[in-house]
DNA sequence: GGTTACATGTAACTAGTTACATGATTAG
DNA sequence: CTAATCATGTAACTAGTTACATGTAACC
């Protein structure tokens, strides 16, 4: 999942892992994608050491420092240019994706497996990096996912008066629910019959 | 969660591990509480060393076996018995719930950290055990998270025009998403205000 | 000059998973 | 008798979390 969110953001712009976290809080899929750092950072780590990922030039050079005479003022500026250059010291590492982190982003994008709900709407935020026919794909595989969901729902229903209240609020709801999605993804997987192939994906 | 989905079903019946695993299965909450046996017989046995739960005796002794001559009938029937009643070998373990882990439950369900929705989903499916007060405090918590959040979306709303469809369409359906939840914990807590005090729980 | 927000990282822990090993019961 | 299903358990792993340690930049 943070491989995945990771990749998909940094396709569209280079980040550092702070301002990453804040734009995972960003995105919609609502209770979504944030992570705590302590899970981050280790994952940009996991993602560069595998080539999917590379820190690129920090470009935190304090802009035109006039060489001020102060001795302090011209010892950060040292630091900061070091820092940004040799990864010593802590300042900003900016990631960006590699062309195996693309490849990578894609293999994500379209693998089967059934994912949660939190992954699939990365794979939404992120899928106008797909083809059309794979982004198709990704809907309608969803889209069974889910009519196998409500169809086993249906036959396992007990006779309403076996349950109480609060069980019966809940089967309610969890019908509702589904009854939503399937019509989102109906909506979504409409969206994409209408769209002309020759468009841009954007 | 385990821990909640197996209080709430021992309270109601003495279970054995595999039992309460398909029971978890038809509980709504639809992406359900279904564990895997590797999770729920180690929680089963901390909630045992715990004092929470405690195995019962299995009555799975064959009911009425005729001494029937044969050697390896007899010699079934002892190994059953002696599964049964010393627990060695492998046979079915059911396990109650003791007055520490009813405690326990009731202290689970009034947990005012919030939580995500398959655990919300348990806690309304076994609120029934829980007074009339202690159950709409806990419905109109969840509605002031859910408000909260929806409120927090309602701030953040990005121009539409910059975002990409997908982004937009999953935004639209976030919003659909918790309107629809707040509907529900607003029936709910309807249905608390119309229930009599003096009507019983169920 | 001190506080707050930005920024990165590690260590210990949590709560589950899959894969494996084993045995008992039931039905054809 | 043998295959399927019921039943329990352990070990290794996965994917996160919280708590901590540390340092930088901005601002008032």
């Amino acid at each position: 999942m943070i491989e995945l969110a990771t990749l998909g953001l940094l396709k569209e712009q280079e980040l550092h892992g702070y301002e990453l976290r804040k734009r995972l809080g960003e995105l919609p899929g609502a209770r979504s994608a944030v992570v705590s750092f302590g899970s981050l950072y280790p994952a940009l780590a996991r993602l560069e050491r595998g080539g999917l990922v590379k820190a690129v030039e920090a470009n935190t050079l304090p802009a035109a420092v006039p060489s001020s005479g102060s001795l302090t003022g011209e010892l950060a500026a040292f630091r900061s240019r070091r820092a940004a250059t040799t990864r010593t010291g802590r300042s900003k590492k900016v990631y960006g994706i590699t062309a195996r982190g693309e490849a990578a982003l894609v293999e994500l994008l379209t693998d089967p497996v059934p994912t949660d709900e939190r992954t699939f709407a990365l794979k939404v935020a992120f899928c106008r990096h797909l083809g059309a026919e794979a982004r198709l794909e990704l809907f309608e595989r969803r889209r069974g996912e889910l009519a196998q969901r409500a169809a086993a729902s249906a036959r396992k229903r007990e006779p309403e008066r076996l349950l109480d209240r609060y069980t019966r609020s809940l089967r309610e709801r969890d019908d509702e629910t589904l009854t939503n999605d399937l019509a989102w993804l109906d909506r979504l997987i409409a969206g994409e019959q209408a769209a002309t192939p020759e468009e841009p994906t954007q």
